[in-house]
DNA sequence: GTCGCTGCAAAGTCTTTGCAGAGAG
DNA sequence: CTCTCTGCAAAGACTTTGCAGCGAC
């Protein structure tokens, strides 16, 4: 039942997300396409960081029949991280790798073995961020932290 | 006065990271020459976080008679990175940054109209970091921050 | 002298763009 | 119907690599 009950609310989440794709699309007359669907529902159904080709290559696989261009995949990301839907992130490595911003601000842990990506969030962090903008009058918009090492399996 | 203390204490820091990288060379049987020294200067003299081709241009500019290639500029970081000498950056934008990682640690908050990178050190963000990690069971190896936004002189 | 280093140019990645036809509104 | 999107392929940006001659040791 209580999957039943997951299902439900991840349909709903699911849907509420489509739905403000769809009006920012309206909004700024641009089309609500097959591809534009895919895209962010494969988003939104991998726990993954997805990077540019493997968001292709997972659409090439689930939807074979669209046949959808790597240049979609890239216009279509560009579109959603400037309209706040996703977010992107460059570690280290050459590539950026996309993730839906919708959820809440976390940051990343990421092993420098096997590439595992764990998100955390730390109030006090948060908090100290804050404070030290201000002390430095600087207008924080946004912030990212990441911290390198070994993950527990690769120990 | 001081000047001249400033100016002594640099010259000794900078000898001593240049026999640092001279040891590391001779200690791998590599060769220590006049692109990699000036490569190394022009990194330690530069306040700013440079791009590979910033530094060639510098480096072009200073040393025209040396017409140091591109590709020795990339290869020799990749070398002083690899060493532990360089740390490389990679903010949003597309391609890497690099500085020199003998300074003690510290993140950097970017200001997204000008480019500005400053630079700064919180002790409680770091004893934070450490704890996540520890608490994740995740053994931390390195770790870097960066806050966005508007800097005092662009807002 | 030996063997690593360098500049050059060619080859690789990853990403963006121009264009003509397809398709959403 | 109009005007945006798409796939394709070509072009771009950035980085790496092969090679022959150069230079540190």
């Amino acid at each position: 039942m209580s999957t039943a009950t997951d299902f439900t609310e991840r349909t709903i989440a699911y849907n509420k997300l489509l739905n403000d794709f769809k009006n920012l699309l309206k909004k700024n007359n641009l089309k609500f396409t097959i591809q534009r669907e895919v895209i962010l529902e494969t988003l939104y159904n991998s726990d993954e960081h997805l990077s540019p080709e493997s968001l292709y290559n997972l659409i090439q696989e689930k939807h074979p029949q669209l046949n959808t261009g790597i240049a979609t995949i890239y216009r279509t990301l560009t579109l959603l991280e400037e309209s706040d839907i996703v977010t992107s992130l460059s570690f280290g490595a050459q590539g950026k790798k996309y993730e839906l911003g919708a959820k809440e601000h976390h940051d990343h842990m990421i092993c420098t073995k096997c590439g595992l990506i764990t998100e955390f969030v730390d109030e006090e962090i948060e908090k100290r961020q804050q404070l030290i903008s201000q002390s430095l009058g600087f207008q924080m918009t946004d912030h990212s932290m990441q911290i390198y090492g070994i993950c527990k399996n690769c120990q």
